[in-house]
DNA sequence: CCCGTCCTTCGCCCGGCCCCGAAGCGCCGC
DNA sequence: GCGGCGCTTCGGGGCCGGGCGAAGGACGGG
């Protein structure tokens, strides 16, 4: 644990509701221009360039440069599990006005910066734990000797994997209070399953509505070979 | 997911450092008054007052008066997994001065409200996982017949871990990046440890340091029981 | 080369809230 | 019942920080 100081400057960056819109608004994964995050808090431009460069020099968000766009994304995936974590304690503490903003869907399945949540995700976890594809190692998780062979069956991209800072590890899914699976690991698969259209993303109902783009459906095609591979059930 | 503004009411709650000292040190699990608290937090017992008014009126920390004495706790484990979490993300936001404050001791066992956290807290989690205590259940774990038989053997309260409102789920560890046990089970195994002196707390360094009340020490006699029993190493 | 777009910096105003000192209320112990 | 203690409420001062408008700098397209 750290300081009060640091630990409360920390919760400060998320403690006001334009940044608290920008960073949901990362929560899926996408790297969004300074712009698009203005409009999405609901603030002009002066104003979102000065929150956006708290975060950045937070170290909650990364930004880079691509002509006269400045495209940011969330710096770690620790920063999108504290988001997702915090996103829990409010839900839990301040019930949310009738049921869930978007439903049941949004509980079955959508991202988490660049891996995969809800019942999904967690039902992918319990997949690969449950059949010994990956086993506890200090730091997270490793991949068994069946794991290797089954994930490289399945098309996952295993030297992309562990070139990340962590090959796996978990992330706290808020809405089923389990967890599912981060780092290289969590990407790789989130990207084989989208690269292969096992789970597609939904188009984004209402511009300024972030968490529409966080949704994720799983197609018959993805079903039928989760439930094969790792018997994850629809 | 909530809406931008409840969240950032909630982060708000944490982003001032007095409310972050008082809430760190209610992560002990113990009830402190509000004289205790000011104490921690540095500052004026008006001042405590009005913050711990607000972190009851957020729904963060619950009070039960006791004749002149006003105790303070956390409401709830979500509030406990939350701050554990952000605290994780400050310290890898904001890298400790020189190593841990507390050393490698705090990493090693501690509390996280009411059950335990650190390696041992993992290493349980992964004995009850990995020996088929309890398996995934709707919103956490269920106990199996082998678990049931089991844990009652180790000498837990097996009806008082399910009546609280989870019998069991995970709660993230920050320093382990793994999820540790919490929920009744959770709250049950911690006091059944202390209660036989399997763990033993440490007695708090110096006043005003609320981490120190966290620490928890495995004894020689835990060492051997929870080997035996889950497999647990030293 | 010039204009439009995107983003940042500057100057200013304003609201919120954090803190303390002083005073008021409730409970315990003698 | 009286003094002491713990805690809260009230009033006032101060500061941090968010918001906008206007202006300035960088880049790309025509």
């Amino acid at each position: 644990m750290t300081s009060p100081a640091a630990f409360a400057a920390t919760a400060a960056l998320l403690a006001e509701p334009p940044r608290a819109a920008m960073l949901q608004a990362l929560l899926s994964g996408e790297a969004l221009t300074a712009g698009e995050l203005a409009r999405v808090a609901g603030i002009g431009a002066p104003a979102a360039s000065a929150h956006l460069a708290r975060l950045v020099e937070g170290g909650l968000v990364a930004v880079h440069p691509q002509g006269r766009h400045r495209y940011h994304r969330l710096a770690s995936e620790e920063v999108a599990a504290a988001i997702e974590t915090l996103g829990g304690l409010a839900a839990a503490v301040a019930p949310p006005p009738r049921r869930w903003p978007h439903g049941e869907e949004f509980r079955a399945a959508r991202l988490c910066y660049d891996h995969m949540a809800g019942r999904l995700g967690v039902a992918l976890h319990a997949g690969l734990t449950g059949r010994g594809w990956i086993a506890p190692s200090p730091g997270g998780w490793a991949a068994t000797a069946a794991g290797e062979a089954g994930l490289a069956a399945l098309g996952i991209d295993l030297p992309a994997a562990r070139s990340a800072r962590r090959f796996a590890c978990d992330c706290m899914d808020w809405s089923e209070r389990r967890p599912h699976l981060a780092g290289g690991l969590g990407r790789e698969l989130a990207a084989c399953c989208l690269r292969r259209h096992w789970v597609a993303r939904l188009p984004g109902m209402r511009e300024g509505d972030p968490l529409a783009r966080r949704r994720l459906r799983l197609t018959p095609e993805g079903a039928r070979r989760l439930h094969e591979a790792l018997g994850v059930a629809a």
